[in-house]
DNA sequence: GACACAAGTAAACGGTCGTTTACATATGAA
DNA sequence: TTCATATGTAAACGACCGTTTACTTGTGTC
């Protein structure tokens, strides 16, 4: 049975598969799945290589349960339709502290045929699906593909490539532009 | 000296090079930078591995060099821009024969970060550059920014994501939206 | 305190990969 | 024909990686 202060124990299973979890958010975003080592995970987690089969089976099962835990279904669809574009930018273009991105994650398993089906089953089940449901009318389906481009490719084009001489910046411009392009899927 | 028919001389260089630059399109394509090995490079050309690093220097190289090769400089700005929208679309969504799509070798060096680093290097030099000339305007740039976003976007949700039911297959109102939306940045 | 087990560690295993080395052979000029 | 060299091959090298194994140590219970 656990103490009264629990956190004095050096050892406890919740903690290190958490620690685990959360380092691998965080390095799978940095450098993508394949440049990603178990010893990178586990030596920012401060444990050992060996949890990471032990907790959660292998490399690949923990980039599922990395990338499931960073994305959250209610992303945009609890956005007000009034709005929506402004919101929808601001929550891609502004960066929230201690929020990570699953769009890193998903980029970064790119290349990697195993972990690319994950991620691509993952976004369509957590995302994909619930955004067709959420747009009214027949060209729900269109809308959720076209919200789905103009989302992926704005993160190809500021995180993954830098092609501006700021890569990550956002030209006001360019933010004006996708303001307007999502508000016209809801909109139409 | 060649012979009058050099065809039948069972070495050459040249062919031999040729025939890695085209296997290393096709297997880079099709398996990402990362998956893509020397000796599947090298079988499917039918020589042997050790002639990558001679006559390109590396896997890295050869990247490089299979990547150049497959960028056509003038896939966009030779178009006219009437009709502007229809005919990108066509480049894009239909199929040619024989040639390469530069993108999924692109998108397959998305987790590798060298790789990433040239082909974003390329990427800018042989394409975003000469589109922002190539528009009008103080806004060329954010036009640039539009197309980069709508392409990138349609490649990473057609063929890196098995979103839709059947993979590669575009809807018809999706295709529709696509050809307004390249219209309209030359238009505006 | 003693014990059973959970939690954590260190080290080795097996495989793959890019590259290099040592060697064989076709080529074309002298 | 002879021979230097360009071309091609087979095999080994060295490093890295994910995983597993054997072992140690802490934890809670009796």
């Amino acid at each position: 049975m656990a103490t009264i202060n629990s956190d004095t124990r050096t050892r406890d299973a919740d903690r290190t598969r958490q620690a685990i979890l959360h380092a691998a958010q965080q390095i799978f975003a940095e450098k993508g799945f394949a440049e990603a080592g178990i010893r990178d995970i586990t030596a920012r987690a401060g444990v050992n290589q060996s949890l990471v089969s032990r907790y959660f089976g292998g490399k690949l099962k923990l980039f599922e349960a990395a990338l499931e835990a960073a994305l959250d279904p209610r992303l945009m669809t609890d956005l007000p339709k009034e709005d929506f574009g402004k919101r929808i930018v601001a929550r891609f273009a502004d960066e929230r502290a201690g929020r990570i991105s699953p769009l890193p994650i998903m980029f970064g398993a790119a290349s990697d045929s195993e972990a690319r089906a994950i991620a691509a089953h993952l976004l369509r089940d957590r995302v994909f699906e619930p955004l067709k449901t959420w747009f009214d009318g027949e060209t729900a389906a269109v809308k959720a593909a076209r919200f789905m481009i103009v989302s992926l490719g704005f993160f190809a084009y500021r995180d993954q490539l830098p092609l501006a001489e700021f890569a990550g910046a956002v030209d006001p411009g360019l933010r004006q532009w996708l303001e307007t392009e999502f508000q016209a899927i809801v909109d139409e």
